[in-house]
DNA sequence: TGTATTTTTGTCTAAAATTGTCAAGTCAAA
DNA sequence: TTTGACTTGACAATTTTAGACAAAAATACA
């Protein structure tokens, strides 16, 4: 998810990994693995990327948090229900408030 | 969430946590710590949790893991929308299947 | 009250996980 | 076949976390 969009958003604006990769001060390399979801970036990179790219940083963050959040329930069959929960309980900590 | 719920059960169970955690084999003090919901318990520690108090497996493990994602998107806003991203790409990967 | 027991907290270390670096690799275009 | 872009894997450095221990705080209760 946030990998193909950072790399689409490079491609659109006909930049090379390496020119990506030296803007944020960030090795080649490992640029690379997270434009292919090899690596998970920092936050900080997430912003920075948004930036770089003129794109929506809240946008970008979301694609971000997803993989992470996907990365915990996929290993489960009902990830749904798990999803749910969370959902639940912060529409009770919204109240709450 | 789940810390909350290890505690209802053992409290049911009328144990102590010393008890539970000679159990588990694991410190008084961690254990201490994983039912106030300061440390995260392993998923090991969770099925042995769920043997000890006859409690449902695959629940207990829902809410364990509904912790963890809600670790992850609390510190947003529109929390809702990260986890719509992830259900609908959990679809798209069932599709896929 | 005073004493015993349980629970909680803080801190430290070892282990685990993650991040970043480097060198060598593939592949496509010129 | 050389060049440049991208990819990969192995390793080192760093960060994070689990667990151990001691000591404090809370609770029970004679």
């Amino acid at each position: 998810m946030f990998a193909e969009k950072i790399r689409q958003l490079r491609v659109d604006k006909q930049l090379l990994q390496r020119q990506v990769s030296a803007i944020l001060e960030m090795d080649n390399a490992l640029y690379c693995k997270i434009e292919r979801g090899d690596r998970i970036a920092k936050r900080e990179q997430v912003i920075k990327l948004a930036e770089l790219f003129d794109a929506d940083q809240e946008e970008l963050l979301k694609l971000w948090l997803a993989d992470k959040v996907y990365e915990i329930v996929s290993e489960v069959d009902n990830a749904n229900e798990v999803l749910n929960i969370v959902a639940e309980s912060i529409v009770e900590y919204q109240k709450a408030k």
